[in-house]
DNA sequence: GCGACAG
DNA sequence: ATCTTGTCGC
């Protein structure tokens, strides 16, 4: 069984999958009403041929979406990927770009699954545990689970089953385009996190958070404090 | 044993 | 994640 290298530990996959079991005991899957003012995107690009990725938190003000603040963290990534351990892989990344952030956001969204895992422990439950901040998961494709059709329009959604349990929700956030599958990262319960994921959609198929920080990962959006944002377009490279 | 498999 | 141009539709 090959080690990883892990936030200067070196882990096997199988003590990886068994921190995994023991952290997943601590995510919260309720809370209070939340009513964001600020919340947060969070992607990590892909790493370069040199293994160099960038990390992204974008910060917007809700409900006008203006963005308050963009942190990026830089480094080379030596965790492979791994389905079930793509935490080990993103996290320490993602967490380094968190800890720059001086607007505190009340709610964050992160382009992976959360408890939507077959450990319940993914990449948004990681970080939401590590920052004790409500996340949640909102991921292009499934890691794990099933689910009947989704309806074709904007806002159907259909229940993410896993053995029977339910894990999280297939939503279609955009008429007609291939549903994102939403989950309970920390501190919040699935039917408030779809709730705030279909009120962060803009007319396009990832929600504003998660979009923006792709963008701003793949060095694409630029922020100009006090002023509004500005996504350069297809072919400017 | 075989296939599936976040990014 | 990435390889890839133009094209169709709202």
């Amino acid at each position: 069984m090959r080690v990883y290298a892990l936030h200067g530990w070196e882990v096997s996959t199988a003590q990886a999958r068994e921190i995994q079991l023991s952290l997943a005991k601590r995510v919260v899957t309720e809370n209070g009403v939340i009513k964001p003012r600020l919340v947060a995107g969070i992607d990590i690009s892909a790493p370069d041929t040199q293994g160099v990725a960038r990390g992204a938190v974008v910060i917007l003000r809700y409900p006008e979406f203006s963005i308050v603040e963009v942190e990026i963290a830089e480094d080379k990534i030596d965790f492979p990927y791994i389905p079930g351990l793509l935490s080990f892989r993103e996290s320490p990344l993602i967490l380094a770009a968190c800890k720059k952030v001086c607007n505190a956001p009340d709610l964050i969204m992160i382009d992976g699954q959360g408890i939507a895992h077959p450990r319940r422990f993914g990449l948004a439950s990681h970080v939401g545990l590590f920052l004790d901040l409500p996340t949640i998961g909102c991921a292009k494709s499934i890691l794990c689970g099933r689910h009947q059709t989704v309806g074709e329009e904007a806002g159907s959604h259909a229940e993410l089953l896993d053995n029977g349990k339910l894990i999280g929700a297939a939503l279609r956030t955009k008429t007609r385009v291939k549903p994102v599958y939403v989950s309970v990262g920390h501190r919040i319960d699935l039917a408030s996190a779809l709730q705030w994921v279909i009120k962060c959609c803009r007319g396009y198929r990832l929600p504003e958070p998660t979009r923006l920080a792709h963008l701003a990962a793949a060095g694409r959006l630029v922020f100009e404090p006090d002023s509004h944002r500005s996504e350069f377009d297809h072919d400017d490279r």
